[in-house]
RNA sequence: UCCUCGAUAGCUCAACGGUAGAGCAACCGGCUGUUAACCGGUAGGCUGUAGGUUCGAAUCCUACUCGGGGAGCCA
């Protein structure tokens, strides 16, 4: 008898209406009665569950009926029409094989559970609907970004995770060491001896690949690096984690104009590429989740995303007769609630600020003729807040060292950033996305450790 | 890290300083088309941890741990 994944049966109804086939899945409830019952069949292939109808034909009819939430079944039957109303047909088994029975202690109820819940049987999760769209969204959604990226040139370039480089500043960094904490060598001025580590030299997990990809940029023209990312931050927020995905692309002969266009037209093709991939995931979040999604997502496609400099943000903000609990002055980094008065009260839709002062950004970032602003762009969305980061970078090699001779950093360290802009230095620009904080944007879960896996945040790496 | 709220049965939640309860899950039974099925029954607890106040603490106080929300840092 030929198997089918409950996705085929959905996709091809006419073709397996009436025909026999094998379906393999996990119960997610079961319906008994004294002598026939019902099973949700999931299979993970597919969103939705297929209803598997079963009499007291079966040989082993008893077992069957007595199936907990959880345990794995193959079902050999029919397809056929359901008289029922909430499925287009169902599964009429003539054999129900147990592969694996489940437990009475298992922990996944016929009913709804709290996140937080959730979170503490994150290796049961999946199973659930909602962790089902959002794990599914995030498998397209990656794909997307490939998909983009390699239909437009783009060379994939994998950065190291290991660095020894403490690279641009961007928050604390997790230790990479071999040595033994009870027992570290130290050296004549009595600092850790880190000769004698493994890589004869401090090292971190990375918080960025932004450096390394900028030299395959100066190869390749335009390259992406997507990838785990590492921040040692004590950040207690549904927006951070400690592990993260972060998508980084970075183009030749190019200013901010091309990068801002870039971010916009990779940003509305992820969505589009979501849409239109995951209907039914996206049907269901929009229902239980977050009721305005499917009308954000789709007007953000239509939309074109607006643009002002920092320091027109600025006057926007004075002006706007708002009470904020930071005042505003040319100056100050935007704060939170800036932000977003900005993005979802002035414009209503995705908004690019740009040329914020350059003592709020990184060395990295390109001088403006001003003297006193950098070409770093910003993209804050509705619901999210910043969503992209990213900036012309300083290609002048004078500007850099400078740059770099102000805010403490040691030429010698960066050698071989420096070396980019000798040898064929040229006007390049890139940003970063936190792959999460888009999957928030697109599953409307307002918590990043709804959104990866298995997270890592301050006091929890269970599993 | 700061501010704030919380922690009671497997889960979601009740309980005036005076014997700890319900719904769901589990288990047992019933039910011939269910849709988080339905109906009846059984079992399930050192009230997050450690102290304190009190004749008496789930309830009041202190500390800690963990979790939620907000802020900072940031993606």
């Amino acid at each position: 008898m030929e198997a089918a994944t409950v996705k085929e049966l959905y996709a091809e109804k006419e073709k397996y209406l009436n025909k026999k086939i094998l379906v393999n899945g996990w119960v997610r409830t079961a319906r008994p009665s004294k002598a026939f019952g019902f099973i949700e069949l999931n299979d993970g292939s597919f969103f939705s569950n297929i209803q598997v109808v079963y009499d007291d034909k079966l040989e082993n009819y008893n077992e069957v009926s007595k199936l907990i939430t959880g345990s794995a079944i193959i079902v050999a039957g029919q397809i056929v029409e359901s008289p029922g109303a909430k499925q287009p047909f169902e599964l009429k088994a003539e054999s129900i094989e147990v592969q694996g029975l489940s437990s009475p202690d298992y922990p996944l109820q016929k009913k709804r559970h709290t996140f937080e819940y959730l979170r503490t049987i994150a290796h049961l999760r999946p199973r659930t609907n909602t962790f089902s769209a959002v794990f599914r969204i995030r498998s397209i959604a990656a794909y997307a970004i490939h998909k983009f990226f390699q239909e437009n040139g783009f060379v994939h370039v994998h950065t190291p995770i290991i660095t020894g480089s403490d690279a641009e500043g961007a928050g604390n960094m997790f230790r990479v060491s071999i040595l033994d904490f009870d027992r570290t060598p130290h050296n004549e001025k009595s600092a850790v001896d880190f000769t004698k580590d493994f890589f004869g030299k401090e090292t971190n997990l990375t918080v960025s690949g932004q450096l390394e990809a900028e030299t395959y940029c100066m190869a390749f023209s335009k390259v992406y690096t997507f990838g785990p990312t590492f921040r040692a931050e004590n950040s207690n927020t549904p927006r951070h984690a400690a592990e993260f995905w972060m998508l980084e692309p970075e183009i030749a002969f190019a200013g901010l104009a091309e990068n801002m266009d870039l971010a916009e037209a990779m940003l509305k093709f992820i969505v589009s590429y979501v849409l239109e991939n995951t209907p039914e995931e996206m049907r269901f979040l929009n229902s239980f989740v977050d009721k305005s999604l499917l009308e954000r997502l789709e007007s953000m496609v239509e939309s074109t995303f607006g643009h002002l400099t920092y320091t027109e943000a600025v006057d926007i903000l004075k002006k706007s007769g708002q009470q904020f609990e930071y005042p505003v002055a040319w100056g100050i980094d935007l704060q939170t609630e800036h932000e977003r008065y900005i993005t979802e009260k002035h414009f209503g839709k995705p908004v690019f600020i740009t040329d914020y002062p350059k003592e709020i950004k990184a060395f990295y970032m390109r001088m403006n003729d001003d003297g006193r602003t950098v070409a770093a762009m910003d993209l804050l969305v509705p619901g999210i807040g910043e969503l992209v980061g990213g900036s012309q970078r300083e290609e002048r090699l004078g500007f850099l060292e400078k740059r770099m001779f102000e805010l403490g950093l040691n030429k010698e360290d960066y050698w071989w950033y420096l070396d980019i802009r000798k040898y064929g230095g040229v006007r390049h620009a890139g940003f970063g996305l936190g792959f999460e904080r888009l999957l928030m944007y697109l599953t409307g879960m307002t918590n990043i450790r709804d959104v990866i896996s298995f997270p890592r945040t301050p006091k929890n790496a269970e599993f």
